[in-house]
DNA sequence: CATGAATGAGACTTCATTCAT
DNA sequence: GATGAATGAAGTCTCATTCAT
């Protein structure tokens, strides 16, 4: 039937993103995948006519709620609640799916194999022009501070994600990513949004403890 | 001679590298790179016995100032500009030799194989705990917040930094990594050392731009 | 229904045919042939239980019209005649069929396995032996000459025609096989009546038309 | 050395021309060309990169005296005697080496991969345009008829040595083919020219024009 | 020293064929 | 009765590595 054969074809993406998370991008083999599904290697190929299209539906897969949480993002009423919320909702999906942050840490090396690079840089440019857009909405709503640039702004936010994706993965998710994240970026928002609006004048005050 | 030897297994390093930053991690050939340095594969394997061997060199070669860029931090008079000098020799050193952010990407990839896991780790980690020290110090004397956890501050420079490595190569290296890396952490180095200035109670602000 | 089960093994034949006019003889797939029949391959196991069972088809129907063409010749009045009717039949039908010459221009190839061998040798030396038979009859006429072996004569007239079809292969169609064929063999079966003649005595010449 | 890796890259050139005799075009396997060549597969591949570059090694070398007997047919004092040399030539070559009818005989099938049309049919009518050439010598030598098309002329000689050919290999080269294909084609040399002499001598020839 | 030749293991892929549904 | 799923065998090709020269 036909939920058997998505069944199947689901089930050989969720092994590949396994195998990658074990062994690396550069070591998935339509074998490994096959051994680990326990069917034939040519089976993989009824469902993919090539490697590279597996390899396609798995960054799929891997982006797949990336238009959904943009527009989850773009309905909070707060603008800063937004950016905050664009994070965390990342930071909750890969906390749930650690093996994603695999594919994730693989951007660069899939990026150069010139039939994945466009994918790969349309989805990390799409990601970060939505936070820019999130960023730039609460810039605009007076909320954070216009004198430091959106995308640098961005850039901080962004790679700091990123790269405590990566640090989570070498300490092997010990920590929980999404607590973490939400927790650092809300120092870094609130620094801005406060030191925002002491300086636009308000009084404001001693006493916020982040610890 | 001694000296056209050693020459000869460098230049395999670099070449290493280059083919990397080309075709990534999963794609180095000992093929390639004795085409590259118009050698036979078999001259590769004088010089290193084993493929692994070259990859370890290459990322040896890639952490090679690693120890003495730390030690010049620390001899830096100012902490936050410690801090400060830390990330900027790294981005001069990328500005000037783009490939070699092609390994610093593929750490996860190559954490995946149990043979590099330790050395990536080792790298990775003691950047972190160099750059921890130095932000540590910073805070230790009084000139960044002690209501920041190290590690969070340490997490967004330095996620900051490599994250922007990354989009510096999916832009072609149209930008300089120098000047926008040194810029920005400027800007948030400032903002912490200004706020918390402030918040200690010394009135300050008028004046700087940060465009 | 049955005739719908016959036309549909006949449309594979006729698929299969196409399939190796345009990939050889080399290249032909079920998976091929399903696809331009827009059926299944394993429909196509239902018609022809091995792949050599759907080729031996092929093969058949390539020569389905040899017993018809080789008893229609022997009907011919004028011996002379019937050598030329018996290779314009063939002339006329590969010119409405063109994919057939990959066939025809295959049988080498097809020969080598044992699996036909067989046929195709009987198929080939069946023609060969009507023509020698018709040439022949010619001969035995005093319609041909008898200081030309009969064979000879034969290789001559098929060889000819045999190579004219891989000519027009090459040459993708573009003149007419059977005026082409027809013509030439008349030049040459005049010749060798009209030889003949002479050399026995009969005046002849005004008059004979190639055309 | 050199003459021990021109000497391998030869020796699996004719194993291969062997493995196409035997098996056929579409069997070609690089494994059976190793296993008979008592080599690894990898081997083969260190002197032809792709099996396709074999393949064109093999065409070449099938075709690899084509230059040379076109010239020495040229060299011919008697410009009939041109022809029956140009033939015999080839008659020769293949008598000595039977297994290359193979590949004269799969034409057809060669240049259905668009690899290969070009080569192929580059050959072929390289060869129909010496012989052209060689006939239209003749004709103008007045040693053969004008009123026969050069062009039928060619057809039917190449064409009766090609299908020989076939019918040689289907006769497990049982009789020889040099001496068949000289002696045919001495008949149908004979008798034009022996027609057109006496035609010559017997005013007839106007009036049919196959132009 | 450097190289050309060689190789076993393994990669991706295609094929004819089977079978449960 | 037709199909989707599956498969084992085989095919082309690449890779790291070895070794005689």
């Amino acid at each position: 039937m036909d939920s058997s054969h998505l069944h199947r074809k689901e089930r050989i993406v969720l092994t590949t993103i396994d195998v990658i998370d074990e062994f690396g991008i550069h070591n998935v083999s339509t074998r490994e995948v096959a051994r680990r599904e326990k069917i034939s290697e040519a089976a993989i190929f009824r469902h993919f006519s090539k490697k590279n299209d597996l390899l396609h539906a798995v960054i799929d897969f891997f982006a797949r709620y990336d238009d959904d949480i943009a527009a989850s993002a773009f309905l909070q009423d707060d603008p800063v609640e937004a950016v905050s919320y664009y994070l965390v909702r990342y930071a909750e999906y890969y906390n749930n799916y650690p093996q994603m942050t695999a594919i994730l840490q693989s951007f660069a090396v899939l990026a150069c194999d010139p039939e994945f690079s466009d994918k790969i840089t349309g989805i990390y440019f799409a990601r970060l022009k939505v936070l820019e857009e999130l960023v730039s909405r609460a810039q605009e709503a007076g909320r954070l501070p216009r004198w430091i640039a959106t995308e640098q702004l961005v850039d901080l936010i962004w790679g700091f994600f990123q790269s405590v994706c990566l640090k989570w993965r070498f300490c092997s998710y010990k920590f929980s990513l999404k607590e973490y994240a939400s927790a650092t970026l809300q120092v870094l928002l609130d620094l801005f949004t406060n030191f925002h609006r002491r300086s636009v004048g308000k009084g404001y005050d001693e006493g916020f403890d982040y610890r």
